[in-house]
DNA sequence: TCTGATTCAGACCAAATGGTCCACATCGCA
DNA sequence: TGCGATGTGGACCATTTGGTCTGAATCAGA
């Protein structure tokens, strides 16, 4: 009972914060939202600030999973498949955790930074070098490590955070299973073959 | 002179909003930054959506323009190369601009959508028509047009977007000349011949 | 120089909002 | 049953902040 209230509030929370921002959304809106009172939320979450970041803090746990998956043992072609299909199932069932980690980022990331700096140079130092051993054995075309992580990642995320503007353009989204499904085979084609015509 | 003080206001509201949304920046800020009074800014501007929507209207006339570019008669090679040097070069010289443009569209762009809707719609269509006739005269692999589109914004503006996640992981921004070139050849490379050895 | 419009600043106001206080309920347990 | 710890909510407070009001400087033209 008091596990689902608490998660009731951060669900809220996450809902409203990857909407309007730390400052665009009030502690009565989300009290409201989760159906508590505001002295209620507080005293559950001291300040705004800790609500803030006990949200953020759950979110990266999901967030950073599907990179641990690659390693040198796996084919990189299937590798990079499934790497993009998970990312792009996160981006289609958890777009506020998608938003609200661009927005947190984008501002700086004044308040994750801090914990989120270290490990995540880590694992992707990790996952350089995982990359960089399949160049080696010329399994993968030689292309710097990093970009095409934030290859995968960028194209991945577009779909959840500008989610209004493939909307507008396209007139669908990942929600429509043929439309995540055409999306997915697009973006396994373009990162695997490009588009040079062969 | 009253035209240098309407650009410096818009010009710190632009960093400022940028970097804290709009609920994030008191006017006060802004019109410190700007070096006016409060007063001051409430003169040229009426209130704070006046000013906002000032902004992203001026954003908007930058933004969108590189795409204009692309016409059947280029080599597509030649023009997505172009097009993601234009838009590298956006990310690294404007970068305020790409962040509150992602932040307006993540919230689901309430004050742009409407007068941006149709106008994306119609210029992405008809780049969709010549990126088609590209395939069709087998210039370029078949892809969907519209997925080759979002990637070429989403991996470009994911450098201005997530510069802080870029530089916590690669240790280095845009603004680094040689890392500006070996991002752009990394992105020109991956979007044309992907990762799959040939 | 006079005059009216434009430009600017300081004081002020009202609403929103993060957070506190206190009083009351409820529940596990001696 | 009694009692402390855990929850819960209504009233309240202090600060921030968007925006107004009043009045003064400045400037253009007669």
């Amino acid at each position: 009972m008091i596990e689902s209230k608490r998660a009731s509030i951060l669900q809220a929370a996450l809902e409203l914060f990857s909407r309007f921002g730390l400052h665009g959304t009030s502690l009565d809106q989300v009290a409201t939202q989760a159906d508590v009172s505001k002295t209620n939320l507080l005293y559950y979450f001291g300040n705004k600030e800790e609500l803030y970041t006990n949200v953020l803090r759950q979110l990266l746990e999901v967030w950073l999973q599907p990179l641990q998956a690659f390693s040198v043992e796996q084919d990189p072609v299937e590798a990079i498949r499934d790497y993009l299909r998970v990312k792009l199932e996160l981006s289609r069932d958890h777009p506020a955790e998608s938003r609200l980690f661009c927005m947190e980022i984008m501002q700086g990331a004044p308040l994750l930074l801090g914990e989120l700096q270290q490990p995540l140079h880590d694992l992707v130092e990790n996952k350089v070098a995982v990359i960089q051993a399949w160049i080696d054995a010329g399994k993968l075309a030689p292309i710097a490590p990093h970009h095409l992580i934030f290859s995968l990642w960028a194209t991945t995320q577009h779909y959840a955070d500008f989610r209004v503007q493939v909307e507008a353009v396209a007139g669908k989204t990942l929600d429509d299973p043929a439309f995540f499904e055409e999306t997915l085979k697009s973006l396994q084609s373009l990162i695997l073959d490009g588009v040079r015509p062969r």
